[in-house]
RNA sequence: CGGAGCGUAGCGCAGUCUGGUAGCGCGUUUGGUUCGGGACCAAAAGGCCGAGGGUUCAAAUCCCUCCGCUCCGACCA
């Protein structure tokens, strides 16, 4: 390919939109152009980076024993409404109508399709275990669409949908899904973490995230050095030894608690600032609505609420802050003020953080505006369920791991996969079932498998990249080798670069001649830009000097290796 | 959905307060000089100033309505 031919515009300048690195880089480099709002073209280049990681992610599938469909963009309302999802899955999803008021989505996930699928076409023991999936662009209604292809309308995705006859049957599709997942990823040249995350709607159900660590990701991860505890923090538990109650203030002395005034100091900092205490002298207490029925939930005053926690803790199907009026009903007091103890209604279930238990000497809101209690012991003041003590906080760096005490530390991840184990949710609203040899009918235990392909690709560039532009793994690579004529003008030269581009290509090495009749320092800029991981320098110059110059992407210019022409495409057949 | 900001050439921006023939840098085209890390000179093309309405002799500029985008927050199998 002659770049003088190639559908590309570099740019000099950042995009304003751009927050993060990669994104900027996506722009920069031309790979992507944005539509609008959360929707990107994809250019050549980006296009090429893309074939390549979906071509990765179809290989390790098939090798896995998945085996590919593709199934509609659009999808009927019924096959949403069958499991309910129609509505629960909410603005999420778009919805439209056809000319006749039929009912559609643009498919954000197909759990629906390919269980129908599965329904339909398999009856007998004999067909399972079975595991399909599908590339296929994926739609969600975001409120917030950012950060380029990272948080999109539109998106590509690999799902993958697995059926067996019984639990250890999912158990081995699950995990074999695991590992094809860790070959998908290291092939990209990516270091991705798988992680334990939240089943969500799906209960306690197993499930890895698969995370690309990064300061722009999205989510918060636990991880354990000791032991190699890995979780989101939606999920991540931590110790509650002696040692795992957290950084809260015990408190010593048995002073009766008393009023002080603390006139519009609401929230723990600004009270905090007003008395002149640490965060972790306060308890902080939250009134919640489990199902609509009021909690009150008290944790140290430097934690926030796992609602995730709190909500499986609870066993509520839905848990949000309370209302206003709801938190002066239930307390006595506007929200601000509230505390454990004698609530306005004093058969307020009240819950608390296990790192609380048996807190004294604490300060927390007096259940009356403008003024807060101080000697406050959690034991003695409050009526606290001792069954309603348990972990409800979410982590924090330094906490006690769960598993083998050490401390945790925390770090932001992009979840570029996912595998989950769904049981029968799905099969069993469609009543999926198969018959076993001896003709009893069973519903299907399924999982399904994600692995968001775009996102992937931006996440490589996070993870790769340095001050000059992106470095691209080879695997991934829009081209590996970038060959710069700096003479095109000169015969020699052009004949050199064109004998090498023939030379690689019949190898199979994709393979740019940079012919454009620009200043060197132009082209070298763009290189590295882009981030081709081999870069060949053919030029008058060099020639006379014996030969072109070699380097990679990740080397700086001491690294470079002069070679004879004739020998070039062998060393960069070594380096690639 | 709440709060804030921005829509002017392909990209990045000035001009808007104080109404009077639409500008700068990058990119693009042509010619010339250059030529190993984003050169220089000269000439040129390229705009419904987000859309609609209003005020005015005159609107990018003032007023109203709508649309779009961005940021913060809420939300996110």
């Amino acid at each position: 390919m002659k770049w003088s031919k190639l559908f590309i515009q570099t740019l000099r300048e950042n995009p304003q939109d751009a927050e993060i690195d990669s994104h900027r880089l996506l722009v920069r480099a031309g790979l992507v152009r944005k539509v609008a709002g959360g929707l990107y073209a994809y250019l050549p280049l980006g296009m090429r980076v893309l074939e390549k990681i979906r071509r990765i992610v179809r290989e390790e599938m098939d090798a896995a024993g998945a085996q590919e469909i593709v199934t509609p963009v659009l999808q009927p309302a019924e096959l949403w409404r069958t499991t309910g999802r129609w509505d629960t899955m909410g603005p999420n999803m778009f919805k439209l109508r056809d000319r006749a008021e039929h009912e559609f989505a643009l498919g954000p996930t197909a759990e629906e399709v390919f269980t129908d699928i599965a329904k339909s076409l398999v009856s007998s023991y004999r067909q399972l275990p079975l595991t399909i999936y599908q590339i296929q662009w994926k739609f969600r209604d975001e409120t917030r669409p950012r950060f380029g292809l990272m948080r999109s309308k539109e998106f590509l995705m690999k799902d993958a949908y697995s059926f067996d006859t019984d639990a250890d049957g999912a158990d081995r599709s699950y995990w074999n899904m695991y590992h094809a997942y860790e070959r998908v990823f290291a092939r990209c040249g990516l270091k991705a973490v798988p992680v334990q995350a939240d089943g969500g709607d799906m209960g306690d159900s197993m499930t890895h995230e698969f995370h690309v660590l990064a300061d722009a990701g999205e989510d918060g991860i636990a991880f354990c050095e000791g032991c190699g505890y890995a979780a989101n923090l939606e999920k991540a538990e931590r110790g509650t030894g002696e040692q795992g109650t957290g950084n809260g203030e015990r408190g010593t002395g048995n002073a009766p608690f008393e009023e002080v005034p603390t006139p519009g100091a609401k929230t723990i900092d600004q009270v905090a600032a007003f008395m002149d205490l640490p965060a972790s002298a306060f308890v902080k207490s939250l009134v919640y609505a489990a199902d609509g029925k009021p909690v009150m939930v008290c944790v140290d005053g430097d934690r926030d609420v796992n609602e995730v926690k709190l909500r499986r803790f609870l066993g509520a199907k839905k848990v949000e802050l309370a209302d206003f009026e709801t938190v002066l009903r239930v307390t006595g007091a506007n929200a601000g003020f509230v505390g454990p103890v004698k609530p306005a209604d004093a058969s307020l279930r009240i819950v608390c953080d296990i790192a609380l238990k048996g807190a004294a000497g604490r300060i927390a809101g007096a259940n009356k505006d403008g003024f807060h209690l101080k000697n406050v012991d959690l034991s003695r003041d409050a009526k606290i369920a001792g069954a309603d003590c348990a972990d409800l906080t979410v982590v924090k760096d330094g906490d006690i791991c769960a598993k083998c005490g050490r401390p945790m530390t925390i770090k932001r991840g992009i979840e570029v996969g996912q595998v989950f184990k769904l049981g029968t949710k799905y099969t069993a609203a469609f009543n999926a079932v198969y018959k076993n040899d001896k003709l009893e009918e069973h519903v299907m235990i399924m999982g399904c498998y994600g692995i968001g392909v775009s996102r992937t690709l931006q996440a490589v560039i996070e993870q790769s990249h340095d001050k000059d532009g992106i470095v691209w793994p080879a695997s991934v690579a829009p081209y590996q080798v970038v060959v710069e004529n700096l003479d095109p003008d000169n015969a020699e030269a052009t004949k050199v670069a064109d004998a090498m581009e023939a030379e690689l290509e019949s190898a199979g090495i994709d393979v740019i001649v940079d012919d454009r009749a620009e200043r060197p320092g132009v082209k070298f800029k763009d290189a590295d830009l882009i981030g081709f991981p081999v870069r060949v320098v053919v030029g008058a110059k060099g020639l006379a000097n014996g030969g072109v110059e070699i380097k990679r992407r990740s080397e700086d210019k001491s690294k470079t290796r002069i070679v004879p022409p004739g020998g070039a495409v062998a060393t960069v057949k070594e380096m690639l």
